[in-house]
DNA sequence: GTTCCTGCAAAGAGTTTGCATTGTG
DNA sequence: CACAATGCAAACTCTTTGCAGGAAC
């Protein structure tokens, strides 16, 4: 899936959510989605407006903390609780599931997939009769090489 | 190891990081420690504060995030980030390495170990030429039963 | 006696809320 | 034209900071 079928794709879910509940298909909720869907990875509600702002969008935070809500709400987006007290968001239409490894120098986010960890999941699940529903798996380290590689890229460590 | 042992441990372990750094032996350090010790599992700032009331000690908000930092710092209490932007402490003298299980319905902590879930990071670690230094899982799940047994005791979730 | 620690109150970051205004359906 | 969504500013929660007084060594 390239990432301008990703985000039709999300359009589309997005405006049968609105329209089964009789909510509104705003403007300012489509320019959300596209920003997102074309310009982020990891990001917080501070980067997302700055995004915004940067494309000449003039959206006000509650906004943007609802219309997160909203995306969270039907799936277009996920949230995360990083250590430091970090909440990151992602798009989450045409990525497959995956966990975060993160550099403690400088809070570089890596992405990885791992199958095993799944089976860990369910067979947790089963010990204590409960149905998982989602998993966050973060994995806190070092750079093997001196100095770490992402140090000048940083976004969201450094700026703290 | 029982928790009368494990508090004594952790008291050498301050005592010696305290002496090895020149700080201080104070009460209010003591007796944080302790009252994590004998009393608290997963707990944020404001229920530790509670507990300190509810012994009669009165210390200040200041020296509760001082002190958690200090013990963070000496491996004397672990911190997480939970989702909902918690940050929970637990104490981590005389327990084994444990993820954690969280019922969505009220929020209920159940701890586990999975022996695989190291080899997971380790892979990881590889993969990326990274050194894995500590890592989180929490997976979140719906009770199989009907209503969740945990509904009535809970600690975090319900008083948000 | 020096330096570290504590308590208080104020400041700060991130997020939520109340309410008048705007705009979608 | 009804009602949901937006923008603004104020409120709120959690945490940090500055500073004066007090305690450990």
């Amino acid at each position: 899936m390239t990432s301008s079928e990703a985000l039709s794709h999300a359009q589309e879910i997005l405006e049968k959510y609105l329209l089964e509940r009789g909510l509104r298909r705003t403007e300012e909720r489509l320019e959300v989605l596209r920003t997102i869907y074309e310009e982020l990875t990891h990001f917080d509600a501070d980067s997302l407006h700055r995004h915004l702002l940067e494309r000449g969008l003039r959206i006000s935070r509650a906004t943007i903390y609802n219309t997160l809500d909203l995306f969270v709400s039907c799936g277009l987006v996920k949230r995360y609780a990083f250590a430091e007290g970090r909440t990151l968001y992602e798009r989450s239409v045409g990525r497959r599931q995956h966990d975060h490894l993160i550099c403690i120098e400088c809070g570089h986010i890596q992405e990885f997939c791992d199958p095993q960890l799944g089976l860990v999941v369910e067979g947790v699940g089963r010990l204590f009769h409960m149905n998982p529903v989602h998993h966050d798996l973060v994995v806190y380290a070092h750079c093997q090489v001196e100095g770490c590689p992402h140090r000048s890229e940083n976004s969201t460590f450094a700026t703290k």
